[in-house]
DNA sequence: GACTCAATGTTTACGATGTCAACATCGCAC
DNA sequence: GTGCGATGTTGACATCGTAAACATTGAGTC
């Protein structure tokens, strides 16, 4: 996806694609040390160009920073699709829509895992528009088999419709807090086996979670089936993917 | 809590409570803008005292970071006791198990919203031994609550004692994915409204996600119960990480 | 092919930050 | 009173983000 990229001792006055060069770069960074690492003179400096040549490609460090967060939201997406392209699908539609949205999950939390400095600056606070920050996300490929996934679980009768609306936000809640929670949280002491428990644990929650039985002991007659007020509307009406560029 | 602390100009040449001077000012540098706006200097200088004079009391910026940390953290368990000594208490006691699990679930969420600064700085990535950064929390009344909450559920028989293990974390990490989408998500382009109600959302998925009813559909005697592997009992042993200390 | 000029990089400089070293001032024990 | 350790201050340095002024280049145009 890129030539030659970072480090290059180029000998031209003009690098060609130095755009692209200080995103890699500045991902390089922000894949090590998060996005306080990612710090506009160093890539420049990997990249073999002075500090202010970033200023005719990105209106400044929170330009890059940003550019960068939007590439780790991309990887993130990637890590879901690959993981569920990886499990072999099963012959029960119903059974089959429940392992896709475990892999879904599972590839959320590994992507967290395994490229910590990644997911905490896909994850970073901005200021800017959330439109812009998130569009490119929630539409992505990883995002969208979210939806599909939910709506396959709807069709085949294993999620009551009633409780399909707002099932992307239980989902994604729930990977997305036990993520922090192993990266910038207590989970993070855990050994690997145990911590692989706590996991499995949250992702059966969430899924039992989504399915959404009652609330009240099931087991008893007694208890009034209504505590739960499930009155949650449509989220996040899809942004327009408005394209600025200062 | 503190005297008169900060924006202090004193007279004397020793200011007497610098250590808490700074930690407060820092603590309100943290309310405002984040983790990201503390800095060192501008405590000093809103308590009067020059930047260097931090170095008397303070490792450095990492060290007083962190006591801000400890001090976010310290916030937020106050408000989830706030919020659930607030509430009035059911007479059922399995009603009442579950609306303290309602109203901490509540009190955690809300503080993130009404102190989003203090919020992200309370969780905040960190290098130092996380047994530090953590225990207190831990056991801190707030998340004692928690625990005795979960554990009434049981002792009540609303939730099946099989599912006990590892409801704190379910909990937990429910809550905090749903706080960190608001904060530094999607989730805080919703409006209002919008936004109380996936909230209620989550809060009933994480309540039944604790409960843990079966996985597969349980309204067609078809579906082999097991589809879900709910293989989560396994090495879940209670999530408080081994007290080490450096 | 020489000229023009907008795009792209470079140098220099400024303010802010974290931090260190050397110095100043105070309070308290003897 | 006299030391002396604790506490603050001044000055300096490296690094970072960023602006201004200058340099170099490639792409057209005549």
């Amino acid at each position: 996806m890129d030539g030659m990229s970072t480090t290059a001792s180029r000998g031209t006055y003009h690098h060609g694609d130095l755009a692209n060069a200080l995103s890699s770069a500045a991902l390089d960074l922000a894949r090590r040390g998060g996005p306080e690492a990612v710090v506009l003179r160093e890539a420049a400096r990997q990249v073999g160009v002075s500090a202010t040549a970033a200023y005719r490609h990105f209106a400044g460090h929170e330009d890059l920073i940003e550019t960068v967060q939007q590439l780790c939201q991309t990887e993130l997406v990637g890590r879901m699709a690959a993981e569920l392209a990886a499990g072999v699908p099963e012959a029960d539609p119903q059974r089959e829509a429940l392992r896709r949205l475990r892999a879904l999950g599972r590839g959320y939390v590994q992507f967290a895992q395994s490229e910590p400095g990644l997911f905490r600056t896909a994850f970073s606070h901005r200021d800017g528009p959330l439109d812009e920050q998130w569009a490119a996300l929630l539409a992505a490929p990883g995002f969208q088999e979210l939806t599909a996934t939910l709506d396959a679980m709807a069709d085949t009768g294993v999620l009551d419709p009633a409780h399909r609306v707002g099932a992307e936000l239980v989902a994604w809640t729930g990977v997305h807090g036990l993520s922090m929670l192993i990266l910038d949280g207590p989970l993070g002491a855990l050994p690997a086996a145990e911590l692989e428990g706590v996991i499995n644990r949250v992702l059966d929650a969430i899924t039992t979670g989504i399915l959404g039985r009652e609330v009240m002991s099931p087991g008893r007659g007694d208890g009034p089936r209504g505590a739960a007020r499930t009155r949650a509307g449509g989220p996040t009406r899809r942004a327009s993917p408005g394209g600025r560029r200062k």
